[in-house]
DNA sequence: CATCTCTTGTTATGTTATTACATTTCTATT
DNA sequence: AATAGAAATGTAATAACATAACAAGAGATG
């Protein structure tokens, strides 16, 4: 239940706090460079527990200064994804931060289609259950999207976010 | 291992012609029009085990004398779609034919990064596994995409489809 | 036949993503 | 500190994917 926050009210402040202190630390540890684009970028993801398409993201980025091209917010995102900060969700052609930061994850998301908020679960036994059809049939799976649309409890229970 | 014809030899002018054949006997069945732009939609899909996207499929389409603007492929798509006779495969933005027509089904989808060939596997426990975890946040699924990238039986073993 | 619905086709436009290349910033080495 | 190489940023241009809106045709129903 701690795992879905996206569904559930919170402490988003530090949510959102302890994304971008583990990012820095993470960033230190293995000599990335989380530069202000990067940051701003991440940041910008964490607002919400949804996911921003990256034209979204890029228009925020110009707004505050950065380059107002689709790279730039390519180039940022891709960089969070490629180190665990953010996850894309192909389903909505979108971006959304890592809300189990840390911890090496096969996240699944849970998109809900009333309100858009997006859940991101931790998924083992689901990429469990993926990984023993792939050796039934030879496969050696290397990244998958794990990605469900339905209903969140809040809009089941009548009150969408 | 039946289960993944894609990364196997096998009689694939027999598995064209049946997943035809249902389609068709699911249309007189079911009162659906099964027009000539579907039906050599699917055909086009059923050519290969891999996924092609719409605009593939447009100018195959177009070529046999249909109309050659997005709509015309996009619409058929979904219409296969829709009555379960192809997949979407978001991760690709491109659509491939059900491997497994008849069975009602939760397909995962395993695709090679070496080859293209994408195999369609039934993933009934996947999706176990995945309502188990929306259980647990009260999520209700309703449609799952499943889709692993990796590198199949013949590109590990050195002989690329 | 009249009518209604579904399907097809076209035009136009919207949305998402990448390529290519110039410039700047950082890092490492001298 | 100077400098060479690598990484990051910025822009312009374009490619790839997808939908909205509307007119015309084909099929079903009375
Ligand atoms: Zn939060
Ligand atoms: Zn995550
Ligand atoms: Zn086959
Ligand atoms: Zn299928």
């Amino acid at each position: 239940m701690a795992e879905a926050k996206a569904f559930h009210a919170h402490d988003h402040t530090g949510c959102r706090g302890a994304a971008l202190a583990h990012a820095e630390a993470v960033a230190r540890d293995k000599g990335l460079r989380f530069t202000p684009v990067r940051r701003r970028a991440l940041e910008i993801l964490l607002e919400e527990h949804r996911a921003l398409g990256a034209y979204d993201v890029l228009e925020r980025l110009s707004a505050d200064g950065f380059g107002a091209q689709p790279p730039v917010a390519y180039r940022a995102l891709e960089f969070l994804v490629e180190h665990g900060f953010a996850h894309r969700i192909r389903r909505l052609n979108a971006f959304t931060a890592c809300a189990h930061p840390g911890d090496a994850h096969a996240p699944a998301f849970f998109i809900c289609e009333s309100c858009d908020s997006v859940a991101e679960a931790p998924a083992e036994p689901v990429l469990t259950a993926l990984r023993k059809e792939a050796a039934h049939i030879g496969f050696t799976v290397s990244r998958m999207n794990i990605e469900a649309v339905g209903t969140c409890p809040a809009c089941a229970a009548g009150s969408p976010a």
